[in-house]
Order: structure tokens, then sequence, then C-alpha cells
DNA sequence: GTCTATAGAATGATAGAC
DNA sequence: GTCTATCATTCTATAGAC
């Protein structure tokens, strides 16, 4: 009787894969992409290394995978808050931004990772996909505000896209390996603060002034 | 005799090396990373591909230069307006912003590469480099218009770095080659005029208002 | 009996120590 | 400059599921 794939070989084989994932993350978020050999995750895991081959064509489509999952998670907490109906428009990005902050802030190896460690290319892809997550999510919050006057008129998906770049690269530094240690609890709310201000001031309704021309150099 | 490096010997290697950054840079502007192959660059460069390995050590070290020589002219650029004490400080960075986005603009194949488009680890170590770079240059516009009472207290750096993503990851959407053509000229006056706008709104003097608090959710 | 999944060592390339 | 360690990936043999 020939070899046949059953229930219980499947759910084995789906286990080790979640197995491997798991040791993948893990090991990513305590020490970063740098530390992740193939090796060190098998061992993490309880497989040996040519194992992780069965699983995943190579390396960098493993933590492809680690990389998706570990940003959906984030992107589904923002995309919840900027949809959140029950609050203003500007309250939803605020909140928003701030629950991006404050998650990075607390996980800050895993942050860097996501957001800024140099990686393979394959990775390095789904980051541009993930940004447009978030650009998309606050363009929505967005879009609503301009409608309802709350927010000046404005190019939604623009200043959607700016936020989300504002709120990355102002993170790279504080999460960054280098700037270890300085991490006090006061420090992250003054930092978290400051951000969702230059954020709310970027798209709130102009009262008045900002006339401060701009030309040449180009 | 024994082979001996001379002065013409040297300036005829130098020649070969700058002509081999050359074309890998003219390439990259053409058509990005994903197109620069080592033979193509080679073949721009009239030599052997295998000659290239004589000048650098591995691909990933030919391009670094490559991206590390357009990155400085561009931060040059913007450097030189965010120092320029003949302007108000506000003035500084509206009109770097500016100058970063239309640049950027007009040459938007060669911005990509050097903003978004995924590329080899030692690349991207780069870019965080840069990105340094162009924050330390904005924080130094910044910290005159807060001494001054143009700006409004803030940190510096986190707003200087908020700007710099904010500029990077809004151009990466037009830029990017998925929205090839929609280039008019008009559309471009508009997105410089909006990003300028939202830069300047981020860190102005709040005349008032401004206290739409954010909780939880983290 | 037939096929898969695994362990563990081999391979080739690269980087760092000394 | 040579030696060593470590890495990603491939190979081989075997244990085990069907």
């Amino acid at each position: 009787m020939p070899y046949r794939q059953t229930e219980r070989t499947r759910a084995r084989r789906d286990a080790a894969r979640e197995r491997i994932v798991g040791a993948a993350t893990a090991q990513v978020a305590d020490a970063g992409y740098a530390s992740a050999s193939v090796s060190a995750v098998a061992g993490r895991a309880g497989v040996a290394t040519g194992s992780v081959y069965r699983h995943f064509p190579s390396k960098a489509e493993l933590f492809a995978e680690v990389f998706r999952r570990a940003s959906q998670r984030e992107l589904d907490v923002v995309a919840g808050v900027t949809s959140d109906e029950s609050l203003p428009p500007a309250r939803r990005v605020a909140a928003a931004a701030e629950a991006f902050a404050r998650r990075a802030l607390a996980a800050p190896v895993m942050a860097y990772a996501l957001l800024a460690e140099p990686v393979d290319p394959a990775v390095e892809a789904e980051r541009l996909r993930f940004r447009r997550g978030y650009r998309d999510a606050f363009a929505r919050a967005l879009d609503d505000g301009i409608a309802s006057g709350e927010l000046r008129e404005q190019d939604s998906a623009l200043a959607a896209a700016a936020i989300v770049g504002a709120l990355g690269e102002a993170l790279v530094g504080p999460l960054s390996p280098a700037s270890n240690g300085r991490g006090a609890r006061r420090h992250h709310e003054a930092l978290v603060a400051n951000l969702v201000q230059f954020c709310l001031n970027a798209i709130a309704a102009t009262k008045e002034k900002s006339h401060v021309g701009a030309r040449s150099h180009a």
C-alpha cells in the first residue's frame, strides 16, 4: 500500500511549520534579524537545520512569513482604531498614531526589526506592502475628517503616507539598538505626546497664518 | 623587473573604477537596482564582467558606493538650504522640503531607488545613515526656529526625523513604478505644495486649539 | 512496499581572529 | 596573510507513516 497523506501527517507537518515560525519570531523579537540564523531558529524550534527547508524554500521566505504575521497584527490594531466610528476622525488619527508608537516602544527590538533593520530584499518588499496598508488605514480617517470639516482640505492619501513615514522614522532613532537603555517611561510618554501632536498639527484645520512660501533650489 | 605601481597605472585604475561607478549610477537612474546586474553595468562601462570585482569586493559594495554618492549629492542640497542663514528658519525647512521633493520628482527612478526600492542589506544600512543625516540637517533649522520663537517648543530631533519620514514616504507612492505616467506637471506642483504645507503645519507655532486627546489602545 | 519527513553531516562561500 | 568559525544551502541515509 503506497504512502498517502492523511489528517494526521498534515497536522504533524503544520505543527512543525508553526513551531519554526514561532521560533523565528521569538528570535527576531529577542535580538533582531541579525541574530536569526537558520540553525539558531531550528535549534529553538527543536528541529534539525535542514528540516527548515522542508517547510520553507529559503531563509528569506521564512522571514517574509515572520514579517507578514507580525506586521499584520500591528496593522490590524491601527486599522481597528482608524475605522472606529465611535470617535471623531481626528481623534481616530491621534489614537492610532499613539497605539502604533506605544506598541513599538513596548517591544523595541521587534519594532526595530519590522521598521528599519536592514534585511533581505524579499522582506523589504513586504515592508513596502504593509506601509501601503497603514497609509490606507489612515487615509480612511482623514477622508472622514475632511468631509466633516474637522480637518482641512488636503490630499488624504498623501497626508496619510506622510503620517506613516513620520511615525516610522521618528521611532527608528529611539528604537535603534544604538539608543539602548534610554528607555525611561517618562521619556516614552513625552515622545508619544510629541509625535501625536506633530501628526495632528500637520493635518488639522488651519486657523490662520501659514504662508511661508518656498522657491527655487530645485 | 617586478611590477610596480606608477602614477600612470594608478590613474588608469582610478579611471576604470570611476567608469564603473558612473555606469552603475546611470543604470540605476534608468531602471532601478532590479535592472542593475553586474554584467549590465560592466557592459555599460566597457569592461569585462569579472573586472568589476577588481575594483569592488562584491556587488553590494559597488552599489553601496553608488548609493552613497547619489545620496550625498541630495543631502548636500538639503543641508545647504537648512543652514542658509539668510532665510528665517521656517522658510529654510519649507525650502529644503520643497527642494527634496522637486528633485525626487525630477528623477523618479533614481529617487525611488534611493528611497524605497528593495535592495541588499548593505545598501539598506547606508539608507539608515543618510536618513540620520537628513534628520540632523532639518534639526538645525528647527532648533533655530524654536530659539527664535518662530516655531513651537518641541523635540527638534524627533520632529526632524518625522519630517524626513513624511517626505520620503509621501513620495514613495508617486515615485513608485506602479504609478507610472501619472506625472503631469500640475500634479507635481500640487503634490509639492501639499507636502510642504503638511510639514510646516506640523512644526509651526500653535495659534490655539490642539487638544484632541488620545488614550489607550496600547 | 512505497513514499515522506527528518536528522545530521557535507559543501562552498564569507567574515573575523590572530 | 593564514586560519578558523559560521553561515545558508544541499545531500544522504534512515526512521516511520501509510
